[in-house]
DNA sequence: AATATGACTGGATTCGTTTTCTGGTCATAT
DNA sequence: ATATGACCAGAAAACGAATCCAGTCATATT
């Protein structure tokens, strides 16, 4: 009885302690990653540095992540994640409809230009994060699934302004996707051949509301 | 008298001569030189290869240009240029102001994507178009006019459908400039994390098409 | 048995050197 | 006045040696 106690209680602690270790480390790796790829980039940043950072051996990262590129990829995951987030909190709050689809835009746009901008290294790690994504379409898969959700958050907005009569809106998702796609030149890498990059976040800000002012115009119930 | 007329022959056969050989050998260059970026791309063509084409001497290129980087932007230019030409013979045309809009858009993206796909060198070209561009801000303040063209030339439309009581446009400029901006993901290169690029010509069109009547809606006259 | 480790490996990358190539110049020719 | 091609310097390619580092695996630890 003690035994079976002492056994079962043995086993729940060693479940539970290796769940939390195992998480624990999963997150030490994440987080020196993370620290380390904005710091120095991508491609300087080797396995060794961020196990050693993280406290684990080489050999734990390789048992919570296939490679170099997928913990890169998972951060990423994680930044969108946490701006889908964002964008859902923004709709979630009261306001008019028209204003919600404003901020809801600007909530993306500024979040990636910060995320970007964060890091002296922001262009590498954007131009890898487009090459490593080339090369895994299970993660193409999940990032797709993620700008899906950030669209039904748009979406959910014009479904609102549609109840309310504020917006003659017929496919949502559509909509909110031409919409999205409409802010292309506003998520880097900024190629502009004509069209200056824009130069700050305040700029960028107030190009975008341009932008979204002139899309509301078709969205409005006449 | 003779030989008076003699001497003005002579000099207008020389100066239109020289004129003419000049002009010839300054269009055989671009000739030879297009044909060369577009078979062999940017980086391989040798302006030795593009004298020997055009059947002039080495020394003749850089009377005429002032090295092969200025060829290769004067080519492109002259692309621009021919597609707006095409722009403003579709806007006008007869048609009405929404069937003109959606032409000359779509007449845009249609060229400038057969542009890029004409040559397997298309990328390379691109890609060494935006890097040269970024060192020759007179060629920058050229293809900027030429961008602001492409502009007048939409703006030219609304401003008929504005007057036929189909558009509400306050300010043709900027609602020219906006609009075109909203087709950013249209042109290449095409980066798109999340959305795949179009694969071919008629998908890129389609595109383009759902893209154009979403942004009508804003314009038209309520 | 399940998990963690770090020494080890080989393919990739970097570096330093040599060689080739090529954009641009200029003295000469027409 | 215009056209030319030999020439030059600096860039790019080619190469091999040295180094690095992602990923593996035999072993250790619990």
């Amino acid at each position: 009885m003690a035994g079976a106690i002492r056994g079962r209680a043995a086993r729940g602690a060693a479940e539970a302690g290796q769940r939390q270790n195992s998480a624990e480390a999963r997150q030490a790796i994440l987080d020196a990653a993370r620290l380390r790829f904005l710091h120095y980039g991508y491609k300087k940043t080797t396995i060794d540095e961020i196990a050693a950072d993280a406290g684990v051996g080489k050999g734990t990262v390789y048992l919570h992540f296939e490679g170099k590129d997928e913990i890169m990829l998972t951060l990423v995951l994680l930044v969108k994640r946490n701006i889908t987030e964002q964008m859902r909190a923004v709709a979630a709050a009261v306001a008019s409809p028209e204003d919600k689809v404003r901020r809801v835009i600007l909530t993306l746009i500024s979040s990636v230009y910060e995320a970007c901008t964060a890091s002296a290294h922001g262009n590498e790690l954007v131009d890898e994060l487009h090459l490593q994504l080339r090369s895994h379409p299970e993660f193409q898969e999940r990032f797709t699934q993620e700008m899906q959700a950030q669209y039904e958050v748009l979406a959910g907005v014009l479904h609102e302004g549609s109840r309310q009569g504020v917006f003659a809106v017929t496919d949502r998702e559509k909509t909110a996707h031409l919409l999205l796609m409409a802010f292309s030149s506003f998520f880097p890498p900024y190629i502009c051949p004509g069209n200056p990059a824009p130069r700050s976040r305040a700029e960028l800000e107030a190009g975008a509301l341009e932008m979204v002012d002139f899309l509301m115009r078709g969205l409005k119930q006449r």
